[in-house]
RNA sequence: CGGGGCGUAGCGCAGUCUGGUUAGCGCACUUGACUGGGGGUCAAGGGGUCGAUGGUUCGAAUCCAUUCGCCCCGACCA
């Protein structure tokens, strides 16, 4: 492609409202156009990558034995109204009328429709297993759109589902796919994680997120410095830390901290690590309040404690409350004398001699000693944290943001229950077909590898996912350079080599930045001081290094290029 | 939905508090000249319903009311 003739705008400044790498970087480099919140125009240079990973996920898709299909984005309200989730999905539906008034939505996923061809088509375990995938528009009206590719309203998503005679034989399709992902996450040059999550509501019963490791993620998760094992913090679990202090500390004792009310002004006050603090937190679940005491240098994970309480939920009662049943203001509650039930951490309570609060305002007690000084139910209830050891293999625990790009569950007969898709097995019973379902953002991950793969100037594509192979600058317009440049382009494009020709009549610097900001990973100037020096100057991008710059002659500069493209895994 | 902020040229912003020249600057764009290996210089230009509606006023980008849109934090999130 000739520079000359592509819409290609890149700008210096990027609108004052994108503020992540990503969403800065596609406006800039002239990948995408905003349209709404949440809603994006492909420029050409953005379809191109979107195709390279669709690419590649079809590719594995179909090694891995899926089939591919195309559902309709605009759905009759009936299906969704089969499952509940019509209403279950509440606003996030974008829903519509037609002209006969009839309820219609925008499909922000596909199980119902898929379900039904599977019920219409599927009626044999002859017929089984099938994995049928998209790759389609889906649309969801999201609160808060945001980070521009990253949350939006309408998106390109690859769904895959799979329809087995039964669990065993659906933990055999969850596995392909499981491998497939890996292939998927793999050669996209991803940083990545597979992390056991909270199954959410749909009742999953097997369920890996595929968070790839980025800054701007909005998930939290802990994994292991040294093994496989990764977990989103809601569900990360927490092995038990040493005990701590003396094994049988001085009574307890009161001691006056008149404006010291968070851990880190009284540990410092008195000169105590946080290690030795019992955190003491007021909460309320359902009708009751409860104490949940933690280590100090810990966090409650709200998820857990509500689980430990049997309760859908828990929230921090207001000051009031705290006044209320601890008889002192906020920052000075603690376990001992508390009027109330009290939930200690496994690791709170195997602090001896410990720091809490006196629940009277100013003071505070040291020595105090889970059993001696206090009682209280002990539970796992805190948050796994950066240094915890690994639970399966005690190497210690590292915390990442992440983005979830891709999705895998069995999801057993809830849909195939729901709509009435079964079966006839050998014995000629009917039997509901036993379903999983997977997914990946396509549309997210564009996003998240240029939170990944980015430096100050521009974004650093991966040869898997770049819009072009070789970034090709002309300098000046010789004849004997325009005659080189021609030269070299055929010759790669001969061998499939996806260039892009900067052929424009822009100062040698223009060009040097804009390619820079697009980033295509293999550079290639030729200009008459590069013939001059016998040949083209061949970068990477991904090497910041002025002097990487490899100086081949014209005549091998095809086969050089495209032995780099191979290598990197662009052919 | 709660909290905060922003809508002025394609983009980035000033002007608004304290109403009053022809609404301004940088980038981008057009024309010309010079220039030519990391966003070059000079000159001349084009481009605005000041988010929308209503009001106050002799006069509104500026004050008031309503409304729409967008961004950030939180809540939410197969």
């Amino acid at each position: 492609m000739r520079y000359s003739r592509a819409l290609l705008p890149t700008v210096k400044e990027a609108p004052a409202d994108a503020t992540t790498a990503s969403h800065v970087l596609l406006l800039r480099a002239g990948y995408v156009r905003r349209i709404g919140a949440g809603i994006y125009s492909f420029l050409p240079l953005g379809v191109r990558v979107l195709r390279k990973v669709e690419r590649v996920v079809r590719e594995e898709m179909d090694r891995a034995g899926a089939e591919e299909v195309l559902l309709p984005a605009l759905l009759p309200a009936e299906y969704f109204q089969e499952t509940d989730r019509w209403t279950q999905f509440g606003d996030t539906l974008l829903r519509l009328k037609d002209r006969k008034g009839g309820d219609y939505h925008l499909g922000p996923t596909h199980e119902e429709i898929i379900t039904d061809l599977a019920r219409r088509e599927l009626h044999s375990y002859r017929d089984l297993p099938k994995n049928l995938y998209q790759i389609q528009t889906k649309f969801r009206d999201e609160p808060r759109p945001r980070a521009g590719l990253l949350r939006c309203r309408e998106f390109l998503m690859k769904d895959a589902y799979s329809f087995d005679v039964s669990e065993e034989a659906a933990q055999k399709s969850y596995e392909a796919m499981r491998l497939a992902y890996r292939r998927i996450f793999d050669r996209l040059g991803f940083d990545y994680r597979m992390v056991s999550a909270d199954s959410g509501a749909m009742g999953g019963s097997t369920s890996a997120e595929f968070q790839v490791l980025v800054q701007s993620g909005e998930d939290i998760l802990a994994a292991c410095s040294a093994c496989e094992y990764a977990a989103n913090v809601e569900v990360a679990e927490t092995t038990a830390t040493p005990e701590r202090g003396p094994a049988e500390p001085p009574a307890v004792e009161r001691v006056a901290t008149p404006t010291q009310r968070t851990i880190e002004e009284v540990s410092s006050f008195l000169g105590k690590a946080p290690e030795d603090f019992l955190k003491s937190l007021v909460y309320v679940a359902g009708d009751q309040t409860v104490l949940a005491v933690v280590r100090g240098d810990h966090e409650v994970n709200e998820i857990k404690l509500a689980r430990a309480l049997g309760v859908d939920e828990v929230h921090l009662a207001g000051p009031e409350e705290v006044r209320r049943v601890t008889g002192a203001e906020v920052g000075f509650a603690g376990p001992v004398g508390f009027q109330g039930r009290v939930v200690v951490d496994r690791d709170a309570a195997s602090v001896k001699g410990g720091v809490a609060g006196a629940n009277e305002s100013g003071f505070h007690l040291l020595h105090v000693t889970h059993g001696r000084d206090y009682q209280g139910d002990v539970m796992i209830i805190r948050a796994a944290t950066d240094g915890d050891a690994c639970p399966s293999c005690a190497a210690p625990l590292k915390l990442y943001r992440g983005v979830e790009a891709g999705h895998i569950f069995i999801l057993g007969t809830h849909y195939s229950a729901k709509m009435g898709a079964t079966f006839l097995d050998e014995k000629q019973e009917k039997r509901p077909l036993v379903m999983g379902c997977y997914g990946i953002g396509v549309s997210r991950l564009v996003a998240a590898a240029i939170e990944q793969h980015h430096d100050k100037d521009g974004i650093r594509w991966p040869m898997s996912m770049a819009p072009y192979h070789v970034h090709l600058t002309q300098l000046g317009a010789e004849p004997e350079v325009v005659e080189a440049v021609a030269e070299l382009t055929q010759a790669l494009e001969r061998a499939g080599v996806e260039v892009l020709v900067d052929d424009r009549s822009e100062r040698p610097g223009a060009k040097f930045k804009d390619a820079d900001l697009i980033g295509v990973p293999l550079r290639v100037t030729i200009g008459a001081r590069s013939l001059q020096a016998g040949g083209v100057e061949i970068k990477r991008r991904d090497n910041p290094d002025p002097k990487s710059a490899e100086l081949v002659p014209l005549a091998e500069a095809s086969a050089r290029l495209t032995a780099l493209v191979r290598e990197l895994g662009g052919l």
